[in-house]
DNA sequence: GATGAATGAGTTTTCATTCAT
DNA sequence: GATGAATGAAAACTCATTCAT
């Protein structure tokens, strides 16, 4: 992709603006909810005006669409970068759960919305929006499964279960400790060491 | 309590009533969410007046928090029942796992309503409820938390992790499955054996 | 008219349970004004059912122009006596003013009503009423009128005006004297001297 | 304060739809009432949409206040002026009855409105309304009491009641008249001469 | 190209009135 | 004859979207 810095300057303008529509639209989806943000609120915490706000987006739909999509494909690229980043499957695994921390905390109100979508709250309102996201959801999950596969492959990880269920494993403890800290921060300071989600799936409950 | 069937017939009706009601608004709100239905169109799928459906309930809000409170109590009084009917830890969490998976199965719609209000989407728009359920979950996760106590003393787990922690991640690895099944139940058919669930917490993926 | 006392039984307990609705829809129409109260509300404080309330008065309008039509009676019946009480013009006067005044007294409720009626502010909405209010109304400026041309006939009054326009004014300063303590009888206590008010009328502010 | 004529074009326009939403307001409300206009109706009459009189007014309650409020000042205004035209007190009696009469004339549905308010029609719902109306004429009634006191001061009138109370006299006489006017001007014509009204204040009925 | 005034469909809610029990 | 549950028309108000300037 060209980089922003290259574009004319026509362009890189039009960028500023649409990341701005983007800000203040996300503040205020995340702070209360799709229905209870309108357009013109949106338009005047952009600062723009409410006709240059549909000059960039068709309607309410497309850019609530746009800004859940747009942050779900950053999210989803930091989290595939971060599992290529070395070779060793449990560091893998580390810097994915790292990473998703890191992710959340930075992107809170963002990670509200994605919630709201993949949680079942968005009752495919927004139609298409959900399979988009979970097309995105769903190939990362092979992603991590496929890490599972070869840990299970150099005897690294015990075949406890399917790779597939095993990278749904792994996520859905991510979200529940993630959900935790989300709810309340300060009765449940996030675990700085990724370890402790990855010592559950690690560490068998039961002693053989 | 006195039961249903032995009421006076007036009460009986109501009651009726009263089912009928949120039956529709079960239907519509789990199907399109809160702010795309209608009292009107609650009241038509329910064939009552509008103004019989404001009879029974105050408002809108008044209607759905009922609805979710309701089954959310439901479902935790199944679930609590559930963890109480044996006294050995590793058949009570087969007993929740397999308990939360038949509500889940026999209570798709409210589900969608549950998890729309537990993860983050109602955005504490219907206030009060957010903090209602949370209560609730809270509640139970302790329940939960108190079942891994209980086995890491008499030394049937292993100590891999706070008590607290284990029962988020047990719920969260429900959780996940259950979305996995919720959302494509043809793809992922919901393991008839909890134990699928189980085994991941209970084996370790490494070996020791 | 037949006395009440000799009534049968049933015809008692019919105008029992009329009075009963009357008193509780007068106190709410003067507290909060026609569209201000319901029907539901009304029977309630009256302690009928909604339905008995419709079996005394067809609807709504027809309870509200009962109530003004019949204590409007009841006024100009009280006013025509005090004036016949006795043959001098002046006292038949004073005794207007005094009466007038006790009626206000006496029936607060009842006059913030009838001012509503008669001041304009029922927009001719209860179509019908402000006619029979009228009327009532003016037969009884006619009955001041003849007594102020009797009085002018005997040399009592000096023929300062017509008598038709003598009785307006009396009548329009006692209403204002009288909405005067209406609005804060704690400032304006109402004079218990008619002679106030008469004497604006009959002593002159121009020395001749 | 500037001149309409210099505002920018906006203004003015802006100036123009509100007026005409005034106009549609006002002619129904002094027709129906309050409660028997509904804000749709008002809009077609003044041919706009319902939301751009909702631009204009924030709730039905504050067009009808501004309604009353701007059209009381305006009378307060002309009548204050009226009285302020000369030094002679007689004269400044004969140009407030003047005065009202023809804002009366030219003000009937304004008037309607007025009345409703200053005669406790309100029932106080359209909370504050009354205290700023009530406010407004107290505050003109010192005015007239104070001519009456300078009057009396001056030896030109006698001494027969306190000069608040002849204010309040003065006043209920004008509007005993223009009712009268109001409700039939057919039968009554409004003498044109507004010494019909002062004559009865002036004159003396009883001769000394 | 940006603006924001104007639009009106659609939503929640109330309440007078009816009528089966 | 009394009751009050049920009805649904109608009201206030919001907000996504358009389009003339």
């Amino acid at each position: 992709m060209m980089q922003e810095e290259e574009l004319p300057r026509r362009e890189r303008e039009k960028l500023r603006q649409r990341r701005e529509m983007f800000d203040a639209a996300l503040k205020l989806f995340s702070e209360k909810g799709f229905h209870n943000v309108s357009m013109h609120e949106i338009a005047k915490n952009a600062e723009f005006a409410i006709g240059t706000l549909y000059k960039f987006f068709k309607n309410k739909e497309e850019l609530y669409k746009a800004l859940v999509i747009e942050n779900s494909d950053r999210f989803h690229q930091a989290l595939t970068k971060a599992v290529e980043e070395t070779d060793d499957e449990i560091e893998k695994l580390r810097n994915y759960v790292r990473t998703k921390s890191a992710v959340f905390m930075d992107n809170i109100s963002v990670i509200r919305l994605y919630f709201a979508e993949t949680r079942g709250a968005s009752f495919n309102i927004k139609a298409g929006l959900d399979n988009e996201i979970r097309e995105r959801y769903e190939k990362f999950i092979y992603t991590l499964a496929s890490i599972f596969e070869s840990g299970i492959e150099k005897k690294l990880f015990q075949n406890i279960a399917a790779p597939y269920h095993l990278a749904v494993a792994l996520d859905g403890l991510c979200n529940a400790f993630l959900a935790l800290w989300l709810e309340s921060p300060e009765k449940h300071p996030y675990p700085a060491d990724p370890d402790v989600i990855l010592n559950i799936l690690f560490k068998g409950l039961i002693a053989l």
